[in-house]
DNA sequence: ACTATGCCTTGATCTATATCAATAAAAGGA
DNA sequence: TCCTTTTATTGATATAGATCAAGGCATAGT
């Protein structure tokens, strides 16, 4: 890993292809640098908002992982989605320039801040921008629907290969292995995203181990067979919209 | 009920302030409604857009209502929301430019649409406008992040109660009386819409009228104790934030 | 290296809600 | 109007997954 991943700018950017300046030409590319901030990394645990925040801004992960979650008046929380590297987060402070969820940092992780006031302004001037940001926009929208069909009507088994193959689809977009990788985040978060118990979770990591499609070492994961894990997916969704942890 | 309110343009519409128009100044109002395309109105059961479809436009509800489903390749649908007037539909096609879903009106509607190139065109020179289209989107992305709660970590009678409740602010948004209203959905499609089995449904409405929270008379529900109702739902969201069936 | 602390796993039990089954009540059509 | 079809209610039973409880592994700190 580059130690200085935040010092680079989006035309050199590798993630340039899945996030923002996707489709743009070189030079808009270079306008659409000028307004982005680059931000000090960030540790485990750290706030990237709370739930509540003033915010104006729209953030893009770097590298690292993180995860957002809505508390209420109890503290009981509930992980609204995860985000990977190229990912757009704070588009829902788009209402009301107020964040209504918190976002905390997985491992350690670096975000580029984009100003939502230069960012329209931007947009005003080039309408691809416009275009890409529309298109962002509605990527979270499906992407939030995907997860409530698996919350509505799956069962606990279909979630976690939902789960799985989602992670699986979205490393590989970023040019990882899609069958090898590791976990940013803890049993007891997949759970509460999957709005399963951690119990449930751990057993469902078990039961797959046993029949052999997968190998899990902790937060290590193997899928030794792919097509099991769609199958137990099977007719939810047409494959390529398995979007949904964004 | 106006039997040509489909010819009624933005300026005169007695939805304006909760539709597209809203915080925008008179002229600019004038501008927009030169984009905005008055159709015919729809019947019971037919649909706006089918999932799949090459979509290229907005659509707001001018009146009546919708739903919004996604199905599964064996039929299996789960309905992601649904639409009262004011309310903006066709945000899930940003992305491809291609429909993840299907409308279907739940009664006689009509609905305005909004050319996404013109509308585009209009949000460059109309800085106002632009933010609106934001706010409205983020609103949505809102919307969906309390039905991801819902389904998530809530019971059964919890989810009936925010679902009853969140349909009486709507109903109050748009000048009608907050206790007093008509479903304009079937138990099926409110089942489907919570996650739950539709005798469930059933067996709930029966409690709580049996509790006197309620009274139900066909698709006429009365709320005879909206602080019982409200106590439900208790901790879940601050109140103000019922806002997720759109 | 050793101990503490927090994950994670596994087992036993319980319960909310689905499912199955049978009416009952509206809505629609002839 | 009566008959058919759909939609809603109610009851009995089954079950997926939660909860309760205990023990095993890591990682981190001393």
């Amino acid at each position: 890993m580059e130690s200085n991943v935040h010092k680079i700018s989006c035309p050199d950017c590798r993630l340039s292809d899945l996030c923002l300046p996707y489709g743009l030409q070189q030079n808009e590319v270079q306008q659409l640098a000028t307004i982005v901030k680059n931000k000090r990394p960030m540790q485990v645990d750290e706030y990237l908002y709370l739930q509540g925040d003033a915010c104006q801004n729209l953030y893009a992960v770097k590298s690292g992982s993180f995860r957002s979650f809505i508390a209420d008046d109890n503290g009981n929380e509930q992980t609204i989605g995860f985000y990977l590297p190229g990912e757009l987060m704070g588009l829902d402070a788009l209402q009301h320039s107020r964040t209504t969820c918190s976002i905390i940092a997985l491992e350690t992780s670096t975000v580029c801040e984009l100003p939502l006031l230069r960012l329209n302004e931007l947009c005003s001037q080039m309408p691809s921008l416009q275009n890409q940001v529309m298109r962002i926009m509605g990527k979270g929208i499906s992407s939030d629907h995907d997860k409530i069909i698996m919350l509505g009507h799956r069962t606990a088994k279909e979630k976690m290969a939902t789960f799985l193959l989602m992670l699986s689809r979205r490393y590989a977009g970023l040019g990882f292995s899609s069958t090898v990788f590791n976990l940013t985040m803890s049993r007891q978060d997949i759970a509460n995203f999957l709005g399963l118990s951690n119990e449930t979770v751990s057993r469902l990591f078990t039961e797959l181990s046993k029949d052999g499609v997968i190998t899990v070492k902790q937060r290590g994961i193997q899928i030794n067979n792919l097509a099991t894990l769609k199958s137990i997916v099977k007719p939810c969704l047409p494959d390529d919209q398995l979007s949904f942890i964004a």
